[in-house]
DNA sequence: CGAAAATTTGACATGACTCAACTGGAGTGG
DNA sequence: CCACTCCAGTTGAGTCATGTCAAATTTTCG
């Protein structure tokens, strides 16, 4: 399935030629799921990874209380998958929703496997993906660690600012590990002017 | 520098023949830091990964109230390094200290390059690891929004019993994301036998 | 032995949560 | 176009987990 959008960003990071980039595009289909519709339930299996053309999900695990903790969201350009249950054919830790209609390219384990055989790059492409990704979320934890709740929901405004605006401030708050009520008591305390200390 | 400990490190997740795996180790070379020795400090440009082979050292860094918080300890088999700094020669975010006296087989990026180029399988081996450690961090970063202070502690514990053993309660407190007091506090609950709800 | 660091303890402060009530907007069906 | 429902969001009172600060005590280590 040929796509400019996955086309590029599979260009960011290495330079494929045109016949490689063809084969890794041929393995991935289009698949579209409604607003609300799960990609992915905790304890099923992870049989896909999916690149976001259009739409918007949120990754999330729920504890033993019940709470929906929220991992990341994916727009555009991002990809959804749980990772241990994808390679390893595991029940997944993760839940995978559609917070909007969306549109995904999505590659099985078989097709993933033979693009990391037959193309040199595929692996390094992910190597570098992967670093990335791990890179921020290792920022993440530790401003979890130094930031108060209003710093956090700051930070993510100024950071994601178009996403911010396409999700409802529940999402917002189960992904800074807080509670909606304490959100909307920040936003007063910002929209009321009073200037944050420090 | 042939050593057990890498070779049976680097052949866990990629069978490599017995010329790769020297061609591998010849690119480290070993390296000594007594306690309280930094191998890294923050705004430095992390010029080396290194593999721990004896010792443990704690990789942190400084918000800015000067509280440092503690991403991970790394001990006997496992890699101590700013990804991000070492990768793009930018100054580092994190700090890499010693705590105790300690040996390292390091390995700098133009050797790491080379290993990348030279040896498929290089890259495999790295995109797995990452993906492991992205894993087990996506995980840690959910515990701390779902776990209380002491479910965290205990966790710590029994996760790690033999490093807990080797550190202070100061270090394990500032990894856990809160105060050594509290710690304190924390552990003459568990001694005095009250058992903990759910 | 002596200094420095780690740990413990207690009083007090506060950030964030819980729960419950209320408001308002978005979608839906009649 | 209205009535109805369903969520998201807001607000307030009360509570709890954890932090802060300061002092006392123990341990580590030169």
């Amino acid at each position: 399935m040929r796509h400019a959008l996955l086309e590029r960003h599979l260009l960011r990071h290495v330079a494929f030629s045109p016949a490689e980039l063809a084969a890794c595009c041929d393995r991935f289909h289009p698949h579209r799921v409604r607003k609300k519709e799960f990609l992915l339930r905790e304890g099923d299996v992870s049989r896909w990874e999916g690149f976001v053309v259009r739409g918007c999900f949120r990754l999330f695990s729920t504890d033993h209380d019940g709470n929906e903790n929220v991992l990341y969201f994916a727009a555009e350009d991002w990809w959804v998958t749980d990772i241990d249950s994808f390679h390893h054919e595991t029940p997944a830790h993760l839940s995978i929703q559609a917070l909007e209609d969306s549109e995904l390219l999505v590659i099985g384990k078989a097709d993933k496997d033979a693009l990391y055989d037959e193309i040199p790059g595929v692996e390094k492409l992910f190597r570098i993906m992967t670093q990335r990704t791990l890179v921020a979320l290792q920022r993440r934890l530790i401003q979890n660690h130094s930031f108060t709740a209003e710093e956090r929901y700051r930070h993510f405004l100024a950071a994601y600012p178009a996403l911010a605006r396409r999700l409802t401030n529940v999402h917002i708050a189960s992904y800074l590990g807080i509670t909606p009520e304490f959100v909307s008591k920040i936003r007063r305390r910002i929209a009321t002017g009073s200037r944050q200390p420090g």
